[in-house]
Parts: C-alpha cells; sequence; structure tokens
DNA sequence: GACTAAAGTTTCATGGGATGGAAGTTTCTG
DNA sequence: CAGAAACTTCCATCCCATGAAACTTTAGTC
C-alpha cells in the first residue's frame, strides 16, 4: 500500500544499520560527524542520530568536543578479548618487539581474513619506510610478502579459487599472472619463505615467513624494508628464529 | 492518552540488547555457548539466538567449530581505528618495545576510562612475572602504578570524587585511607614517577610515569617488577626517557 | 546403537518499538 | 547578524522484534 516502497533487499533491521554504522569507521575515517555517518549509511538522519545515540549510550561510540563522532572505549575493550588480540597478539608481541629492535625495520603480523591479509600487528619506527600497511587494515594476498605466505600454505581449491578472481595490480611490478602467481607460491612452500620487490609499494620490498601450528599456517610475520636493504638470507634467518618463537608461545598457553 | 504505557526504564530495546551481548565478552569469558550468553544477559533464548545470530552474520560475532561464539575479525578491525589504537597504541608500541627489551620487564601503557586505569597495551616475556593487568582489562587506580599517575595528575575535584568511593582493596598493603593516598597523589607529582609495593599482587611492585600532552596526562607508562628487583632510580629514569619519546612521537603526528 | 537430556533452531500471532518526514534548535560561516 | 548547515526533537503510523512453544540436532550414557 505504501506507494514508495523500497523494493529490493531492503537494507532494514535495526541491528543490522548499527553495524552498518559501526563499519563506517575505517582507515580512511576515524572520525565522522553524524551527517557524513548519515550520507556513508544513506539513512535518513533522523534514524541515524537515534541510533548513533544508542551506540553512544553504550559506549560503542564516543563523541568528541570536535562533534565528531569515533569508536568508543567500550567497544575497543569488547574487542581486546577477540581470539586475534587474546592469543595471536599477545604471543606474539614479544618476539615482535625483538624482531623490531633487531632489524629497525617495519615488523608485520597478519592472518588470513576473508580472501585477504589482515594486518594484526605493526612495528613502524623513525628508521623504518613509511608503509600502507596498518593494523586492523586489509590488503591483497599476492602483492604483499605475508599475503603471500598465507596464500601459498591454504589448500590447492582455495588457491586457485583466489586466483580465479581478478586481481588487483597496485605497481607494474605487481605479479597478477595467474601462471606467474603459481611459481611464486610453489616457491614459497619449497623455500619456507616469500619475497616481494615493489609489488605493493614502488621502492621497497619484504621478506615473510609462516606461523605453523599442527602442521597449519596459522599467521605470518613479515618485515618491510628499502629494497637496497632487502638482505635477504640474514632476514630469513632471524624471521624464521622469530616464528617459531611465536609457535612456540603458542602452544605454551 | 496510550492506556498502558510502562513508562519507567524499560529494559527495551534490541540494540541495547545486542550491545549486553558483545559486552559479555570479557577476559573471564573470551568464548561462549549460545545458552551461556542467554544465561548472563537473562534474554528468552530465541531471542538470544536472532540476535547473536544477526551479529555473527555481521561479522561481530563468529562462531567456532566448538559451538561456541567469540569476538568476531570485522568487530576487531573497526576497534583498531579507536584512537586509543590509531594514535596512543601505534605511536608507543615500539618505544614499549625498546623499553621491553631493555628492561626484561612487565611493561604496560594505560590511560583513564570510566575512573579506572585502562591498559591500552602491556608486553609480558618469560622472564617478567605474572601480573592481573592485560590489554583491554581494567583495573583500580589507586593500586596500580600508572593508576596512581594517571590519578595524581587529575584536577582536584576528580581526585575527591574518587576518594569518596568505597576503594577496592585487594593485598593487606593496598592503600585505602583517603588522607594516605592524598599524600601518595602528592609525592607522585613532586616526584613525577608512582611506587607501589605489593598493592596490587603479592610480591611485586611497580613503577610508573606520566605521557604529558599540552600540559595533561593523557596516559601512563609503567613496568612491573619483582619486589626485590624494584630498582628506582634506574627504571624511572629508563621510563621517563620512554615517555618523552612517546609524546614526541605523538606530537609528531 | 538405542535412549535421553540438553542445546540449539524455527514458527507465528501480537503489540510495542522503530520509523522518518517535518518542525524546531543550535552551531557554523561569510 | 543573517543565512545556511548541522543537529535534535516530535509523533502518528505501521512494521518488525518478541518470546512461548513446538521441533530438530547434538552430546552424553549404558
Amino acid at each position: 500500500m505504501s506507494p514508495a516502497r523500497v523494493e529490493s533487499g531492503a537494507p532494514t533491521a535495526l541491528l543490522e544499520r548499527a553495524m552498518e554504522i559501526l563499519s563506517c569507521f575505517d582507515p580512511k575515517h576515524s572520525a565522522l560527524t553524524l551527517t557524513q555517518i548519515a550520507e556513508l549509511t544513506k539513512l535518513p538522519m533522523s534514524t541515524c542520530h537515534r541510533i548513533v545515540g544508542t551506540l553512544e549510550a553504550g559506549g560503542f561510540l564516543s563523541k568528541g568536543s570536535d562533534r565528531k563522532f569515533r569508536v568508543g572505549t567500550k567497544l575497543w575493550t569488547i574487542a581486546q578479548h577477540a581470539p586475534l588480540s587474546e592469543r595471536l597478539r599477545e604471543s606474539a608481541l614479544p618476539t615482535l618487539a625483538r624482531l623490531y629492535e633487531e632489524t629497525g625495520e617495519n615488523v608485520t603480523l597478519a592472518v588470513l581474513d576473508r580472501g585477504q591479509a589482515l594486518y594484526v600487528d605493526r612495528l613502524v619506527g623513525e628508521r623504518s619506510i613509511p608503509t600502507i600497511s596498518r593494523a586492523g587494515g586489509h590488503l591483497p594476498l599476492h602483492t604483499t610478502g605475508v599475503g603471500k605466505v598465507l596464500l601459498a600454505y591454504q589448500s590447492e581449491k582455495a588457491i586457485e579459487q583466489y586466483l580465479a578472481q581478478p586481481l588487483p595490480k597496485p605497481t607494474p611490478q605487481s605479479i597478477t599472472q595467474p601462471d606467474a602467481l603459481r611459481r611464486d607460491l610453489a616457491d614459497v612452500r619449497k623455500n619456507g619463505y616469500s619475497i616481494t620487490r615493489q609489488e605493493m609499494t614502488r621502492g621497497s620490498g619484504s621478506i615473510a615467513v609462516p606461523i605453523m601450528r599442527n602442521g597449519r599456517c596459522v599467521a605470518a610475520v613479515g618485515v618491510i624494508v628499502h629494497l637496497n636493504r632487502l638482505d635477504t638470507n640474514r632476514l630469513v634467518s632471524t624471521l624464521t628464529d622469530a616464528a617459531a618463537s611465536i609457535a612456540a608461545e603458542l602452544d605454551g598457553h
């Protein structure tokens, strides 16, 4: 009866809307005004206002003096109990710290999440080069050191499924030919580590190794370095030690 | 007008329930079955099932093969964009790593949140002693090194408000007398660091210093050590350097 | 492997809470 | 200090969340 019925998959359901609102907060939007949220979610202002208000009351969002909303401490606190933080991050952090001290380079820890590399942690210093990866961020599997490792140790089927989709090519050096990637991944499995050279960012490369548990690759550690500092042998051995140490720590708990 | 309108605190509202469900995940409950969630929230099973299902579909929760729910990667990802993670943690991590390497002790970073010390990060190793504090956890202000610092640099009014409430006394050494605490806090302000001795845990003590920004104490860094390793002078100077370094990093961005 | 208790899932009639247009209020901006 | 943009409140309408009950699956026992 109502003439203007929103036809297709009505994105109704309060909860879904709330989750959509929270999902607006991403690397590019860490602080948003109500209007911006309404625009991003395409929700009516009044509805948006109400939901955001409830989320704020619950501590899931917090409003700054600049009238911008940010992710609240309550949500952050809950997230710290995700297995990701609880087991992996917590176990790996001391080792990552050592790795960072030893190499002075960008150190990253990632897991596989929805067909992408999810960066669980990273340590960056002044000495190290700027990177795109950031904790909580996703990057493609085939253009990053940690990503290649994570992909290489997947099942044949999963790998083919990944290769079947269109692959982004952020730099001219990015390898996007399925066949070339298959060879690359086979090398990773054979050597036990991956290398990338300018496949994600111009001027830098990376090396990564798997963290194995019960014969499965549960995560990957890697370093990102300036191309001319890519000292494979030294880095691989340091990384391998670190991976073993993290794996031991994981089992220890 | 509306005849039977129950005006008083109707504990309704889907969203609030959803937030309550998510809040069930705390240090003691990182994995919960549906039934457990229903019990904790006192919600009817069917209602709980529906909400949990929606949260799972949105990636806010994830169901393991053990049919237990855990905090999902989506929620975790969003939380990484909290100012806490984005600015503080990210800026402080390299310094904390160095601190950890230098001292080999438990290193913690905390902010003030709802009248408690919220641990933003901690680094623990095999060498260091076990502690209760964990990233994402809350502890009282008056029984922890970082807590005393955070409290000491609050306004007079806020301090008195804190002292006015009943103060938990986890160990016999915990200082809960308002007057004794006032003196203690004055010392912290005078010296620029705090010391605790067995006020939270038997056998261990802690030292902490403030991280200042624009004349305000925005966070505190501390170490937790075995009592007989509490080498005040050395630790204070190391911590002060670290705090300055973190503050600089915060401004740099 | 049958039996059973507990955990999880689906169903559905009902009414209470969500909805969003519109009007009112505050806060920027030039 | 206008004028606009951002934000907040209001409220009649109606849709969707509700939860008891029935049903299905899983885990534990002999």
